[in-house]
DNA sequence: CAACGGAACT
DNA sequence: AAGTTCCGTT
């Protein structure tokens, strides 16, 4: 019972997904936006292997925050404040000198799909739809509610302790993780086997590295630049 | 202008 | 509790 959290799983820490709670969290918002490609206009992954994005358009991603969250008054500058809350927690970073460029250093907690997840969780897009703020809101709120009621669909998985994982012994999974460790170049990221393609969360932390360094990783990081000007 | 963070408030 | 709102500072 004690002591079975794993080394390589993310942190839950105060995130409870299973918790009765009504509204989404910020970084849920973001994840699932970021994980849905019709939403690229509006952020999207600059390199999701490091858990950066890239915010596109700010105003439009402004308005469907305050939307979720039911707040007409929302901006664009209240939202990149309540992005900066996350700093204290470790969860975000900003990407100094890289406008509107974040990063994800930890998850909250995992939320892997499972074999019977036949399909992953789809929210539409702000462009596609350009359905009513309502019919949106309505689409997201599913999706989320979704990720919500997914712990029974959803495994913690400690790769160097699971005795099996899609088939695969716990060596070959082992292995496969130490691969990608290593590929990562020493901190982040297990793909791990994306099961149904929905990934919001299976990505593990495997940091050994210091922010520092991590820093100066980055910095050597061949980043597309992005020039969106604002008209 | 982009980004930061304290403080009061919900 | 997790932001929201406002604002002075860099």
């Amino acid at each position: 019972m004690a002591g079975d959290t794993g080394p390589l799983t993310t942190k839950r820490s105060k995130y409870s997904r299973s918790s009765t709670r009504k509204s989404v969290y910020l970084w849920e918002f973001l994840f699932g936006l970021l994980e849905d490609d019709e939403c690229a206009s509006v952020i999207s992954w600059t390199n999701k292997l490091e858990g950066i994005f890239t915010l596109k358009n700010t105003n439009e991603l402004a308005k469907l925050w305050g939307t979720v969250k039911n707040k007409p008054n929302m901006d664009k500058y209240k939202l990149f404040r309540a992005m900066r809350n996350y700093y204290n927690t470790g969860m975000l970073r900003k990407v100094k000198g890289r406008n509107s460029m974040y990063q994800f250093v930890s998850i909250p907690y995992e939320t892997e799909g499972c074999e019977t997840c036949s399909k992953p969780p789809v929210v539409g897009s702000p462009a596609e739809y350009s359905l009513t703020n309502s019919d949106w809101c309505e689409r997201l709120t599913d999706h989320f509610e979704r990720i919500r009621t997914a712990d029974n669909c959803s495994r913690t998985v400690d790769y160097r302790k699971s005795t099996e994982n899609n088939g695969k012994s716990t060596t070959e999974n082992c292995e496969q993780m130490e691969e990608s460790f290593n590929e990562s170049n020493g901190y982040i990221v297990s793909r791990a086997t994306s099961l149904s393609g929905y990934s919001m969360s299976s990505d593990s932390i495997m940091s050994t590295k210091s922010s520092d360094e991590l820093q100066a990783d980055l910095l050597n990081i061949d980043i597309k630049e992005q020039i969106s000007e604002n008209d």
